[in-house]
DNA sequence: TCGGCTCTTTGATACAGGTCAATAGGCCGT
DNA sequence: ACGGCCTATTGACCTGTATCAAAGAGCCGA
């Protein structure tokens, strides 16, 4: 694998990595490969014998499921530094079971489900970490849900923009959109004009101002109790 | 702990215990404890901090949801012999993300995730076993939150029947529910209204034939076919 | 057997969000 | 600056599910 040293640093510092023995990541490092793609190019297919898992190292990945009458959800934008596909390898018939899609100029890393198995088998503390980070992923699928049934689209949008928030100190927050809208609305399980919708409603009530990408927050806490007090 | 000896068996059996070291099965099992509680009592209060995991020796349990204006999601009925929680004692903080409450006279046993954990650090066995157990855990949440998004009341019916079917031989099935309709529709996340409409709906259209409680289904196949086919 | 429960079904109506269609705004290459 | 293309907004209408209300259907306990 050829890969810049800043690259090469960034992988041994993850998680995933950073506990194996010297000899484990050597080898996992060894044989993995790394690819870049473009924008819009397709990583895996849902269905696909999964034999690797990944980590983004540059750019922005879409996983997404297709419905058996061809609806699309998406089920998660990995950001660069992330990795995902890594709870596939435990499955009896490893297989996996969403899309993924570039959108963007992509650099990944691919590594072996065999060699990591075989690595976690002599190495608890990596096994730890991993079940911690799938712990964390299966109570984001929970908040998931939950706002999906019990909040409308105007709630789930407001909680997205919170949630976006980088730096939390004060109540007055601006921020910019890392995603286009339309991706946003599918994120959220809405349509773009839903989502455009629910923006016009929050800035009516003055909870938000916005100019295209750019929104600011006047206040966190009114935002927030907008619909903690089921308004 | 006092237990009758078919109940050691079935815990001792038990995915998450199988697999250790004798020692440490004896330890996590003597520092168990084993509850009676009644129908309809709380186990556990969503922001309780997690000491324990549990396994359901008897009866059903219900995890649910409560969002901050007061509205309930069933997130999953627990049947006898299944276990709950064994995911939060790898949180940072751990704190139960659920409410449980019995939906009838339940048997429950208490396991420690200290003991666990450290349990966990020297047998990676045991490690895998569980990464598999929360990768499964993960990609049925991964199947509803799909089901929710991109399927209608009917059509998310129609799929739970025919995930309650028993035994698979034959196209032509007949089931038991074994929950009362209303929690089936929280379970759905539609309201009993909307159930009685779905059923009404399959049986309509000789899809499903049903008395009360028992349900015919005369294909499987072309119950799936409705709506594979974008019906 | 009779009330009095709860669970289920059915009907009428309301509302959120989806769909379709038209318009407006950005961004880019020429 | 122009046209073309993609993204976003706005409007009119439709559909699925919730809501409210009432009536049946089971299932006790007296």
């Amino acid at each position: 694998m050829h890969l810049l040293s800043t690259h090469r640093e960034q992988l041994a510092r993850h998680p995933l990595l950073a506990h194996l023995s010297d000899e484990m990541r050597t080898a996992m490092l060894t044989e993995a490969w790394c690819r870049e793609y473009p924008a819009q190019a397709q990583i895996l297919r849902q269905g696909d014998p999964a034999e690797r898992f990944f980590l983004v190292l540059a750019g922005k990945v879409k996983l997404y499921r297709i419905s058996a009458d061809g609806k699309e959800k998406v089920v998660e934008i990995i950001q660069s530094g992330q990795s995902f596909a890594e709870a596939v390898m435990f499955l009896q018939k490893p297989v996996y079971p969403v899309c993924a899609e570039t959108l963007e100029a992509v650099l990944l890393v691919g590594f072996s489900n065999r060699l990591m198995l075989q690595a976690l088998e002599t190495n608890p503390s990596t096994c730890l970490h991993l079940l911690g980070h799938m712990s964390i992923r299966l109570h984001q699928r929970l908040d998931e849900l939950e706002n999906l049934t019990l909040q409308n689209a105007t709630q789930r949008l407001a909680l997205y923009l919170i949630g976006q928030v980088r730096d939390r100190q004060g109540d007055d927050v601006e921020l910019d959109l890392v995603l286009p809208k339309g991706l946003i609305a599918a994120r959220l399980s809405i349509k773009p004009e839903t989502l455009s919708r629910a923006m016009a409603t929050l800035r009516d009530q003055g909870l938000i101002e916005s100019r295209s990408r750019h929104i600011r927050i006047p206040s966190i806490s009114r935002l927030l109790d907008t619909f903690t007090l089921s308004a």
